[in-house]
DNA sequence: ACAGTTACGCTACGAGCCGTAGCGAAAGCT
DNA sequence: AGCTTTCGCTACGGCTCGTAGCGTAACTGT
């Protein structure tokens, strides 16, 4: 974050507690209050800090918002359950969890909403989540071709092309089902999904 | 809208011309400030209209947005392109479109977020804008089906819950694609979405 | 130990927007 | 005519924002 090399080595250093405690208060009043109802002096008071000390931080809330959120989405992980089909499914349960959350839903389609006039968010949050996440594709992808259910992939910017439209299709759909569409996620929708996907991607069906 | 039996049929009737200035006003604000600086007070100056007008008629900014840009999405059209693969192409760039004016998605994704904590508000997202649009992938899988490029349906409710997931792969896959990751969703991308999409569905690559 | 530098808590403030109340005038209907 | 509802206008309390100013706390180098 602050990684610049100028990193002033003289006078009181920031209280790392404080900016934990901001980042959970944070996360607290997401689920209890909501985006539009959740204030930066409700914030601080939770937090215990002082509201200028979050000002001197943050530029606002979208970027609080950001950061607060970003980490929720690094405890995804891929597990290995034996076959891609099965690998997707478990990953793609994992996503729509984390969408039920009551913190998650409607922060994520908060501040994609702010970042469509804001290009330095759009990139926070691209850098901070998004582009974070393409690991879980190309993690899956690399150990379905190791197990021989892939084709090994010869022109690496293909694959990367690849790897972004199934990012896209993978989060996108879920975003839509849980939040536009209003319907859980659930396992039955999840194999269904997993179904057209992998179908869509070897042209053979996956074996059950 | 205001469809109830009980419509007051005595007194000064309410302006349709004012109606239509002030959702037409609210797109205007929505391309000029985006939706976090859009005040419903700014919105009743353009429309020529005092502001307790507006409050009379929608509960505030969510319920206005709505409307504001419902109409939109019925622009959307099915061209007739001759095969399911080019009809399919020719909606998502309909839709990738619709998109990148400045003011659907900024709108769109604000009232999504504000939805999560508003079940009224998401009632009025699904049958303003979202359900108005499955007519497309109805209408084009029957198109499809009467060209034999796919299958009759016979189970009804099975067909329902493809129509759903299609629906939410396709609208949740562009609006990722454009607003999350940031990217176009041009021919290139569509073309290759679509191969996945319908091979994904059919089994059967798409002819050229 | 001491001066220098930066972060912190606290208070206070102008500014802007929200949503509502109250009024008189306008526009329909019977 | 009289009745009913909407309209434009003004004004208001309440809330949040983001910043300024101050004195204090924490840490560093000499």
């Amino acid at each position: 974050m602050q990684s610049r090399a100028t990193t002033p080595r003289t006078g009181r250093p920031r209280s790392a507690a404080a900016d934990a405690a901001i980042l959970q208060a944070t996360r607290a009043a997401l689920v209890e209050l909501g985006w539009s109802k959740l204030t930066l002096g409700d914030v601080a008071t939770r937090a215990g800090v002082a509201k200028t000390t979050l000002y001197r931080r943050w530029a606002g809330k979208n970027e609080l918002v950001v950061d607060a959120v970003a980490v929720l989405f690094d405890e995804l992980e891929l597990p290995d359950r034996g076959s891609l089909a099965a690998d997707i499914e478990g990953v793609v349960l994992q996503f729509a969890a984390l969408l039920n959350r009551p913190e998650t839903a409607t922060a994520l389609m908060a501040v994609v909403a702010e970042s469509t006039r804001d290009e330095p968010l759009r990139e926070r949050i691209r850098t901070s989540i998004v582009d974070r996440q393409k690991r879980l594709v190309v993690e899956g992808r690399a150990r379905a071709t190791a197990r021989g259910e892939l084709p090994p992939e010869s022109d690496p910017e293909a694959a990367a092309r690849t790897a972004d439209l199934i990012f896209d299709v993978v989060a996108g759909a879920v975003v839509h089902r849980t939040l536009v569409s209003g319907e859980p996620a659930d396992e039955e929708w999840v194999r269904a999904f997993t179904q057209v996907l992998l179908l869509g991607l070897t042209g053979t069906p996956p074996a059950p």
